[in-house]
DNA sequence: AATTGTTTCAAACGTTTGTTGTAATTTTTG
DNA sequence: CAAAAATTACAACAAACGTTTGAAACAATT
């Protein structure tokens, strides 16, 4: 099944002459469709969302979803890369910057960390007016495993994603890279669970007689830094491969490290 | 709004003479529709699963799932407590052994850890065999919105979850409350996503050119738990807050400096 | 003013959905 | 073995679904 475009290219603004303007200043139709659409994927979930229900939502046609796209998983794409372009392009100027500031080490990995995760956990989706819905959705999406939601994903943090994991590779030297990716794994996790913003830990909290609030973010985020990057310099559990190996734990052909180098070798 | 069981209702094995026998003994119908579901849930998510799709694969009429069910929510919840009781039996039993024994402060956390992650992530998804494709299902589970879902999950981990907060809660005096429910928030996300296995953090293992094998579970759960504890052992970021104080950091004034910690600085 | 290209609208198409009623069948009970 | 209960099979329904079409409304250009 080739991905069809059908009539939905001819609005891909791939060579279009210019914007589509409207009558008055007041609503443009296109944006319409994916604010709409962005409330509820992240109140009833991408599957959730039938075109009839965005339509009725949005305030616009039937037929303009497909006009104007050319189906849902478009309207899905376009969502999701309006949000991550900008999102990842401050990623990027965060990391610049500590590539510049010098720190210990615990700093360093903090700010990386932090640099990493800041852009997505700033406006918490729990928030009285929901700053930021996408990161919710985002969180969905991270873990659905239809293909055409996985390659949304790859597509939005191969790149972004693979910076990072070199530079906080950089500074674990002391993981065999086994053990380094398995804490990046838990990094990611961290990161989506609290863009989720479930609402778990809060309930476990109140269960417990605890007041937690998790509406402000604005300092909580270093909290969740400092937790990883604790995490990430606390010396190896895995006592099966030498620190500078790059063979994982199971028995097998590297008999010899084949590279003493610190941080991640490429292809 | 209220849900209604309708005719479900005799099916609920409430006080049933004995349970429904085949004629052979080679299949029983109404869990042959809970393992199917348990399948094309992972696969397409729990709301891309139609009740046709679902009758279709596991081979009973279309009638059948309203007859031992009632609908789509009660398959669900079926199939998630089903799996989740012996899951959170497993961990009751490996918190009692945590109690038993004892050990210095960090190897007391990460066996705790470690006995609440374990039973979720022992089989990865992604073997060759898929062992429990449940624990996929679970993360999806995990981050959904919709209030039905949320129900569940709800319903399946406040019990656990409170007591294992609480025996972690106590290896944690030097975090205020906050901070220790922030630093729960990131074990859960760990968990989650974990079991989620998108492959996510072995694509970018990939891109590095690295080998990343996920696969073999048994080791890699103390990597984890071990990741964790440093995370919780770590001394508090927050310096606002007195760490026996209840209070959360939301007190304005930064006047005494938040600089005071030794390794963590504010940037 | 006429023309052109783009956008919006209303209606309809054919499918698929969840649900239900009823008959056929099997299993258990008396 | 016959009656009763439980389960399965089949057909049908209204509602909602994605998609398509053609005409009307619009902005800008000629």
């Amino acid at each position: 099944m080739p991905e069809t475009m059908k009539r939905g290219e001819k609005a891909g603004n791939s060579a279009g002459k210019k914007a589509a303007p409207r009558k008055g200043d007041i609503p443009p139709t296109k944006e319409r469709i994916l604010d709409a659409a962005e409330r509820l994927f992240v109140r009833y979930g991408y599957k959730g969302v039938s075109m009839r229900l965005l339509t009725r939502e949005s305030k616009v046609n039937l037929g303009a979803v497909h006009y104007h796209f050319g189906g849902m998983e478009s309207v899905l794409r376009a969502l999701f890369e309006k949000h991550i372009v900008p999102l990842n392009q401050e990623r990027h100027e965060l990391l610049d910057k500590c590539l510049a500031e010098e720190a210990d080490t615990y700093t360093s990995v903090r700010n990386l960390i932090e640099a990493y995760i800041r852009p997505s956990l700033r406006y918490p989706a729990s928030s009285k007016p929901p700053k930021s819905l996408f990161a919710r959705l985002q969180a969905q999406l991270s873990v659905d495993p239809s293909p055409e939601v996985r390659r949304v994903i790859d597509r939005g943090y191969d790149e972004i994603g693979t910076r990072f994991a070199r530079m906080l590779r950089a500074h674990c030297p002391h993981l065999a890279d086994h053990e380094f990716f398995w804490r990046l794994n838990c990094l990611y996790g961290t990161m989506f669970y609290t863009q989720a913003d479930t609402g778990r830990t809060q309930k476990i909290a109140e269960l417990m007689g605890v007041e937690f609030d998790q509406t402000d973010r604005a300092d909580d985020i270093t909290l969740i830094a400092g937790f990883l990057a604790s995490g990430f310099l606390a010396p190896a559990v895995d006592t099966s491969t030498s620190p500078a190996a790059t063979a994982k734990s199971q028995s097998g052909k590297s008999s010899s490290g084949k590279s003493s180098s610190g941080n991640a070798k490429g292809k």
